[in-house]
DNA sequence: TCTCTTTCATAGTGACCACTATGAAAAGTA
DNA sequence: TACTTTTCATAGTGGTCACTATGAAAGAGA
């Protein structure tokens, strides 16, 4: 019995013409702008530099293919974010280092501003449900780790047991969607890193623990 | 010359056979639901109970129909929301009724969840940018309301010279944008009224003036 | 009742949507 | 070279989109 066949092993038959990691990002960037209903397949061709066909064959359908972004978006590095969350020093700065790092990311060059888990589908029909389904589930997963965090901070005495765990999860995530839609209406860097700083006077300060 | 017809005259022909503020209110609410672009003009004449040449007739088109419908969401009373924040007693009170009366709105009995401006068209195609303007217009001049209010709480000292009015604005008006997807991710009323209480102590508290 | 104006329901219109059938072309294997 | 496998480009497919042409029906004024 053969192992897996390995994604670098040579396979039969007439090799893809393309680079498929640069096409998924080019597709990525297209979603990024135009979210995943209101972009035609048409346009994601144009934009990956190949035609309907090739698309299908490799990505499977329009669906598959923004599923696919959407992982490559949502866990970019070797650590999920709900991980990173979990490790920090305390909730607090995970918090900070999250509206931190949205501010700029919300706002970098080379790139749609915005969120792509924020803005890709913030309602739509029923067709696309799953999709949908999976930008909810990046969101809640990241609002549970904070949550379970920070909960973890007032069990332990880093945060005041009068301290809403819940509380400060959801309006640190509802603050990072709120800074996508300002980095799409044009709002810049500087002042998204002013709101984060601002945003964090809502936290308590950490005590020793 | 004549004045105006006023819109109770008797006018000549067939009369409407449907309530045309009924319809708009049932078109509101399907916009509400299911966004801009993805609402289907089969879905809003099924909502109307009206036919598809009604539609037109009565309301132009598609477009048309929504920025109305956007006009009647943003604008229910007498006063604009710019107007109440200016009249507001601080800029303070001004966002925690902002957030207080966001979190109640978002999650109300027989409505969609969330915020029709927050989610009917965060990402789209050019065919859509009048529609999207029209959004952004509305985000844009509450948010810049709320920070000429604040500057001017700074100004008469209301609030200390340290605070950033840009930043507090930006702050709460992020926060409306994300609660609304919370409250479409099924967040509750009572969290986001936590949440609301939780982001108000980013505010400094009002000095007497 | 007759005329005029407007709305009504039926039944489409071309355009665009996601998606694919088809066969030639490009590689590896023998 | 012959054979197998896969991808390629061309050219569509049916379905759905926003929107409308057409003529009957419903009212007001004479």
């Amino acid at each position: 019995m053969e192992t897996l066949e390995s994604s670098t092993a040579k396979r039969l038959g007439r090799p893809l013409s393309f680079d498929r990691d640069k096409a998924l990002h080019a597709a990525q960037l297209q979603f990024w702008r135009t979210g995943y209903e209101t972009t035609t397949v048409a346009e994601l061709t144009q934009a990956m530099g190949i035609t309907a066909p090739s698309l299908y064959t490799a990505f499977g359908d329009k669906e598959s293919l923004f599923l696919e972004c959407l992982e490559k978006y949502a866990n970019p590095g070797p650590k999920t974010t709900p991980e990173l969350i979990a490790e920090a020093r305390s909730a607090r700065e995970a918090a900070q280092q999250l509206l931190e790092l949205s501010a700029r990311w919300f706002t970098q060059r080379d790139a749609p501003a915005g969120c792509l888990v924020a803005s890709a589908a913030s309602s739509g029909s029923i067709d696309s449900q799953r999709v949908r389904a999976a930008l909810k589930n990046i969101r809640d997963a990241n609002r549970k780790a904070l949550q379970k965090r920070a909960e973890r901070d007032i069990r332990e005495g880093r945060l005041p047991g009068t301290a809403n765990a819940q509380a400060l999860a959801s309006m640190t995530m509802a603050i990072v969607q709120g800074m996508s839609t300002l980095a799409r209406d044009g709002v810049g860097q500087k002042a998204l890193l002013d709101l984060a700083r601002t945003a964090m006077r809502a936290w308590p300060t950490d005590m020793a623990s």
